[in-house]
DNA sequence: GATACATCCTCTAGCGGCTAGAGGAGCAAG
DNA sequence: CTTGCTCCTCTAGCCGCTAGAGGATGTATC
């Protein structure tokens, strides 16, 4: 009737890369550098993952997604296994992300920017009047290029 | 007179890294892997880099400042030492990254808000009740965890 | 000269976060 | 029993550097 474990207790590894999301290779990944818990074994050796694992996988792929590290997701894996104590951890661990984040957002707004400006200014004739070239063999703020 | 080498023909390795703004095992690198050609050398064995050289990890630089990997510039290096050809093919590897760029910022744009909703809604107590772990533990569009 | 110190050299190994492939074992269906 | 899939472990590779060991060379001072 079920070819999907729809009810099922615990899944193997194939099945819990389609539920989470995370590719097979990469969820043993996790298990090598301790970010997941090694799951039980069925008696042929393969992997066997609970729900509960299922649930900390989606967790993992949603924060690698938001660009959280993995020390930074360690860590927020941690504070998720100790509900009880303050959440600032979790909210200093983020906030710091959200200033990476629209830092990074900035640095490319001037990023494409310049690369729009290049296109646009690019007649597309020969290389030798080329502005995207140009652009790039220009000497900047940085480069005291005698 | 001169501890800068101001008009001078070559410059160290040293000096080049000022310069040219990347790092000297950076500059060694790129030799190795064939961007930049092997400088001359003086009887001591010491790299000896011209204004040319400069010129071209200036460009180098610059061009990783934009994003581009190492393929890309390697395009576009040899295309700048072809100027007589025509230049689409830069025009398109500038495009090509802008739309990478552009793709990048959106993708950023989103995470920025998740990540602010998230730090805005948690009201920082016990991380039973936090929006930050809430948040990543949430299931998702792709997550079909039962 | 001798000495001190900066700069340079080559070489190998490591980083993060996976990904790919070899070579084999387990398992379910026909 | 064989086919064909999934799974296992292990090692090595990806990018773009960066770090460090261990040694040679260059320059300034005494």
């Amino acid at each position: 009737m079920s070819q999907d474990n729809a009810a099922g207790e615990a899944v193997p590894i194939g099945e819990a890369a389609r539920k989470s999301g995370v590719k097979v290779p990469t969820i043993r990944y996790y298990e090598q550098i301790g970010l997941l818990a090694a799951p039980a074994r069925t008696g042929g050796n393969r992997r066997l993952f609970t729900h509960d694992d299922l649930r900390r996988l989606a967790f993992i792929r949603h924060a690698r997604e938001l660009g959280f590290d993995v020390e930074a997701i360690r860590a927020l894996l941690s504070l998720q296994d100790h509900p009880e104590q303050s959440c600032a951890s979790a909210d200093a661990i983020a906030r710091a992300r959200l200033v990476e984040v629209e830092d990074r957002i900035a640095r490319l707004g001037a990023l494409r920017d310049e690369l729009a400006r290049m296109i646009d200014e690019c007649a597309c004739g020969r290389v030798a009047e080329c502005r995207v070239i140009e652009t790039l063999a220009a000497t900047h703020r940085h480069g005291a290029l005698a």
